[in-house]
DNA sequence: TACGCTCCGTACTCTATAGTATGGAGATGA
DNA sequence: TCATCTCCATACTATAGAGTACGGAGCGTA
């Protein structure tokens, strides 16, 4: 309730942008599903009312779809060229599976959007997301001399083996504390980039 | 509409029981997901009224729970007891890919559930069917030898990854479309339950 | 045949939420 | 100063869905 009292307008605050609206729904949605994404709840988060939100946007849907799409961004093309820094491929996976062990205290936005893929729009970006990702993992097998369905199947398995460990620390977080260091240590050998023989001894980072 | 005109009753049909209704939940949240399981809508599906639903349970959540409970037992206790008939560990493994291959034409119960993970009630059930899955797989690799955190570590990979591909072929199926055969290949050499060495080469059957 | 029990239809209430209509306060430029 | 634009509050409507109240039709039983 900060401006709520009819008078002291833009006084404390600025004026809010659509982009204000897609951020706190994106923050909104990773704390307590999509579900509980609804205009007034927002509204009252940001310390307003209906009204400004159906001046930004047309409907529930167009914010939805301007929420994600700021997500996709940070989760495809921000990701990937964070991880293309990392020049071993192992490293690069170690990290990906480091980044499913520390669980964020709030439930993370990945979770929450699986649990919604039934809406059409948020089915299409996981996809979209998805996809994205596994490309870049086959082509990083690729670079590594694996032929093209072997690098496909193993960008898949690796994708669904990270997927899945999500998966399971959010619908059953119970079964997970297990030795982490030696889980770790399990998936490297069994996805590593090159299974066996000829793996050059050098420039291993 | 079957019995719709007040009148000829028990004609056709039996009257129904909470067990009917219970299945007919399950086949619901199956095809539209938990979102479509709404009282009126089961009720329309069974041929009545929402007054024949509250005569067999006190709420939507009493209702909810029957179904998670008979599902539970599919989930778990039976289809653990199918899969024991099979001695082999890599056996096993293979089904529970394949069966992840052979994608229903209407959408899985798991995958359903999955989405609604959100909800309590389906949260603990989740809980309990991965824990028995792991804990099951965890007991078969123990019975092959190996030691307890290798066990489980291998336990919790295998059915993430088992899980993840689930997931994936859920919310982006697009991306699958691989040669399944050597993904499976590459899955069992990867998570067969011996990595390296002294294995036994009798009684593979 | 009359009574009661089981199962269900009809018709309500209540709440949550999306969306609309309208005006008003502050800022801005002429 | 005054007109206008931006951003938002207030107050509505509309709809979906959970849950309730009550009656009624069949079926059994004495």
């Amino acid at each position: 309730m900060a401006r709520k009292g009819t008078g002291a307008k833009r006084l404390d605050e600025p004026t809010l942008t659509a982009a204000d609206w897609a951020k706190a729904a994106l923050q909104l949605i990773a704390e307590a599903g999509l579900g509980a994404l609804t205009v007034e709840a927002l509204a009252a988060r940001l310390g307003v009312t209906k009204g400004s939100f159906y001046w930004h946007f047309k409907g529930r849907s167009e914010l939805l779809a301007a929420a994600l799409g700021r997500w996709e961004q940070r989760a495809t093309t921000e990701a990937i060229a964070g991880l293309s820094a990392v020049t071993d491929p192992r490293q690069r996976l170690y990290l990906m599976l480091d980044a499913t062990s520390q669980s964020p205290r709030s439930r993370s936005l990945y979770a929450a959007l699986a649990e919604a893929a039934g809406d059409p729009i948020v089915k299409r970006v996981l996809n979209r997301v998805a996809s994205a990702r596994i490309e870049y993992l086959e082509a990083c097998y690729r670079e590594l001399g694996l032929a093209q369905p072997q690098a496909k199947a193993k960008a898949v398995f690796v994708y669904a083996a990270y997927r899945g460990l999500l998966q399971v620390a959010h619908e059953a977080p119970a079964v997970l504390p297990t030795d982490w260091s030696s889980y770790a240590a399990l998936v490297l050998e069994a996805l590593g980039p090159v299974p066996r023989a000829k793996r050059r001894p050098g420039r291993q980072r």
